[in-house]
DNA sequence: CTCTCATATCGTAATTTAACGATAATTTTT
DNA sequence: AAAAATTATCGTTAAATTACGATATGAGAG
């Protein structure tokens, strides 16, 4: 990239691109379901669950923070995180409205 | 990157890391939205629209064709685009099915 | 106070992505 | 047949992403 051309679009398609890329990697996606299925949400379990080595896993979990999908806190030790599920509903929202645009005749 | 690590993870997890990046870039968002909109769909029209440059928007088109969200044909000398409606909704549905997944209790 | 966990951050390297101009390929126009 | 138009591809460059090991940091255990 010769020279960075994101922020010339519309900031509606800015913010779809955002969520969208937190959600372009399996490790990301695992990460959610992960913390979905579990109550307890420690660092520790998802860096045990998931492949790659334990600073991957910590810098994946930035970029959720990040994105505003999930939420951290200390406790002691050791690292809680969760899902936001307020950002959560927001995004669902936001792609649902996405596809509903999307109602046109093919043409090829 | 050291060993791609990408293909440990869960096909599932795969397929929708690919097509979430496959919306990772506000120009490609712009694309679809101007597809929907459109129904003539014709090359030149997208890249008179978006601010990059043709080859630029050219190589977007051959991303989302890839990730099998749009369809191609050559028309003459000009080039047809639209929006692939089973991928689509084929598309929706994942992600619904993976936010419908995410009905855990926040703990933090 | 020292040692050991748990996690974050740093430094680094390989790969991928994004972007552009130039050029090729193909079709229509002249 | 030559020129113009439309689009795809190539070559290149800069930046971002992914990944890891090593190290830093901070809390709790001994």
């Amino acid at each position: 990239m010769v020279t960075n051309k994101k922020e010339v679009f519309e900031q509606e398609d800015q913010d779809l691109a955002n969520l969208a890329k937190a959600l372009a990697h399996p490790a990301r996606i695992a990460i959610l379901k992960e913390l979905a299925r579990h109550p307890s949400c420690i660092c520790g379990e998802i860096v045990e669950v998931l492949p790659p080595a334990q600073s991957t896993v910590s810098q994946h979990l930035k970029e959720l923070l990040q994105a505003g999908l999930i939420k951290g806190t200390v406790e002691g030790k050791k690292s809680c995180y969760c899902i936001n599920q307020d950002a959560f509903k927001q995004f669902e929202q936001v792609l649902k409205t996405f596809f509903s645009i999307t109602i046109t005749n093919e043409c090829c």
